[in-house]
DNA sequence: CGGCTGAATCGACAGCCGTCGATACAGCAT
DNA sequence: ATGCTGTATCGACGGCTGTCGATTCAGCCG
């Protein structure tokens, strides 16, 4: 934690932001990017995220995370933690509440990786 | 299996393509893009699904991807079934061998979510 | 200071997931 | 037909993951 620190490093290190339909990912580049699809693969990851990214200003009290889903706040701040870790969203406590924003750098890395440069060459069979 | 099959169905619901930076994901889209994204989780199956999409012709034999990979051939036939069920990937059998293509549209769809409208608004601190 | 609220951590537990070897199935070749 | 190669399925097992209740920590307020 520590306030937001290494916010905008996210190594960007090169191969694994263009298109994977390019050329083969590494076992380096593809070991770090299933961390970050690791966390994507869970429903209450999915919408948490969701709702911090559409959330007014960009960033979400927790407190504001909680009333929408059917668990506990415990599993909601492992949720949040997973995200964090994953590199996905950033975190800060102001006072008594502790807010999340989405990190748009991570989010555009994977939005890359998957994008196809073409369309479908086989859907008409 | 049955070929293709349900090649071009994708439920193309609505609201779960447009970014999810816009507005908060619904249970039932959460759901259903988490089993994709769980899809991705995994580094042999990103590796594969790299290999199958940048292989010459857009498709792969599953005999060349055995080869890359330190697991065993069972394994790796399990996990082009996840692919396959998570609607990621499409196969057929022609005569002794099974290929592999990616169905570019889910791809899309996962690129689309993940798509990042503006530029960091946090990252000045 | 004492108590209160918001959030994170801990420890435990059930269920899922990746992996394997063994086996079954499909198609070609002899 | 028989055997061989390529691929999928089966059953088992260890490790990871999501969840909980209980607890702890942080900051505000009286």
């Amino acid at each position: 934690m520590s306030k937001q620190a290494d916010l905008t490093v996210l190594g960007q290190d090169a191969a694994c932001c263009a298109p994977m339909v390019r050329e083969p990912l590494g076992e380096v580049d593809a070991a770090e990017l299933s961390r970050m699809f690791k966390a994507l693969a869970d429903p209450i990851r999915l919408r948490l995220l969701s709702l911090i990214a559409s959330h007014e200003g960009g960033e979400a009290c927790v407190c504001d995370l909680i009333g929408p889903f059917d668990v506990s706040q415990p599993t909601i701040s492992h949720h949040l933690k997973v995200l964090r870790e994953a590199g996905l969203v950033g975190s800060e406590r102001r006072g008594t509440w502790v807010y999340y924003w989405v990190l748009p750098e991570a989010l555009a890395k994977l939005s890359a990786l998957l994008q196809t440069p073409a369309v479908p060459a086989k859907a008409s069979a």
